[in-house]
DNA sequence: GAGCCGTGGGT
DNA sequence: TACCCAAGGCT
């Protein structure tokens, strides 16, 4: 077999078979650029499932990339909570403002034009250039990586073998159809050469593939081990006022959860401990029974929930980066996972 | 190059 | 339960 077929017979499959997702253009001539970024940008580290909610809700609010260019960084980072991996969000804002401001509105076609705008990488660069501008080029993910690794039998682990699998990827990108070619072979890694048990039986690459003639497919690619998780503990403080609104704080841009709002906190990040030995504003609490667990990528974190015992009175001044956000309205105060966990505690142990 | 950066679902 | 992993990028 050679590139040609292995090509021809993953479009094959892929038009059979591929998944059927809400930013896919099958059929039409030219996907909206604007939309394949916004999804390759909500799709990195990703699954499709939780992409999906937000893609509709930021193409339903912000249709076009000068509409999101306009709106304020604090919407757009609300609307991205509980999406995580927030530098995204605010990449994906500044990406936006670049583009409509110094571009002219519209986004470079060429990879290697698009992989200077931030937020995107040599991933995305490829996704959007064979996906929307219909470029040469390989978009090779974790799915992509795995499929190439398995079908070539490289043995030499990550990230070592980044090279070899690109230069192995590229070499089978078809003149023809290139985005629906890359979106082929994250479909295979998807569906049928998956991590663990791949459905080799399935595969329309079974008789080409050299890990599984090989038998060390299911092994591929190899990876180094993972190193442990630390443990770190924190308490957090929820504050309503007489009027139920609820105290928040901004954190600091950069770092973790950077740019979102927060209940006040303390001891598990970073950041400055200004409670140890007092709380906040010297007001009294109430300890919730049960702990909030929140594990994030690199630590896992027992946070301690705190109600104040009293409202705060309706003139209680506070100065940024504090401020109250209404208590009719928390779902759109754009809290972060493990803040929405915290503040549901609360609430729960209110109501008993 | 390795650490940082969220969250949820599958096993 | 604990672990793995996901359409990665930035520093």
């Amino acid at each position: 077999m050679n590139t040609a077929s292995m090509s021809a017979a993953l479009l094959a499959w892929y038009d059979g078979n591929g998944r059927d997702l809400p930013w896919r253009a099958r059929g039409e001539a030219r996907p909206d650029p604007y939309r394949v970024w916004l999804s390759e940008i909500m799709l990195q580290q990703t699954t499709t499932a939780a992409a999906g909610r937000y893609y509709t809700a930021f193409l339903g609010r912000w249709p076009t990339v000068a509409a999101l260019a306009a709106a304020r960084r604090e919407d757009v980072l609300a609307a991205w909570a509980g999406l995580g991996y927030y530098a995204r969000a605010r990449n994906l804002h500044a990406c936006a403002k670049v583009v409509t401001e110094e571009l002219g509105g519209r986004f470079p076609r060429t990879a290697a034009q698009l992989r200077k705008l931030p937020g995107i990488g040599p991933y995305t660069a490829g996704a959007i250039a064979a996906i929307a501008f219909g470029a040469r080029e390989a978009a090779v993910d974790a799915n992509a990586e795995r499929v190439i690794a398995r079908a070539f039998a490289i043995t030499e682990g990550l990230p070592k073998a980044k090279r070899a699998i690109a230069e192995a990827a590229q070499s089978l990108v078809p003149a023809g159809r290139p985005g629906d070619f890359a979106q082929a072979l994250i479909d295979l890694g998807a569906m049928i050469c998956t991590p663990k048990n791949p459905g080799c039986a399935a595969c329309p690459w079974a008789r080409d593939c050299a890990g599984l003639r090989l038998g060390i497919a299911h092994n591929l690619p190899k990876k180094a081990a993972k190193k442990p998780r630390p443990e770190r503990r924190g308490d957090v403080y929820v504050m309503t006022r007489e009027d139920g609104a609820v105290l928040l704080r901004r954190r600091p841009v950069k770092g973790l959860l950077g740019g979102m709002a927060e209940l006040p906190s303390c001891g598990w990040d970073k950041a400055p401990r200004p409670w140890d030995s007092d709380t906040p504003f010297g007001l009294s609490f109430t300890p919730v029974k049960e702990p909030v667990r929140h594990v994030f990528t690199h630590f896992s974190l027992t946070l301690r929930v705190w109600r104040i015992t009293e409202p705060l009175p309706l003139d209680f001044a506070v100065d940024a980066p504090y401020f109250f956000h209404p208590a009719a309205r928390m779902d759109e105060a754009g809290l972060p996972g493990v803040m929405q966990k915290a503040f549901a505690a609360a609430m729960e142990a209110g109501e008993t």
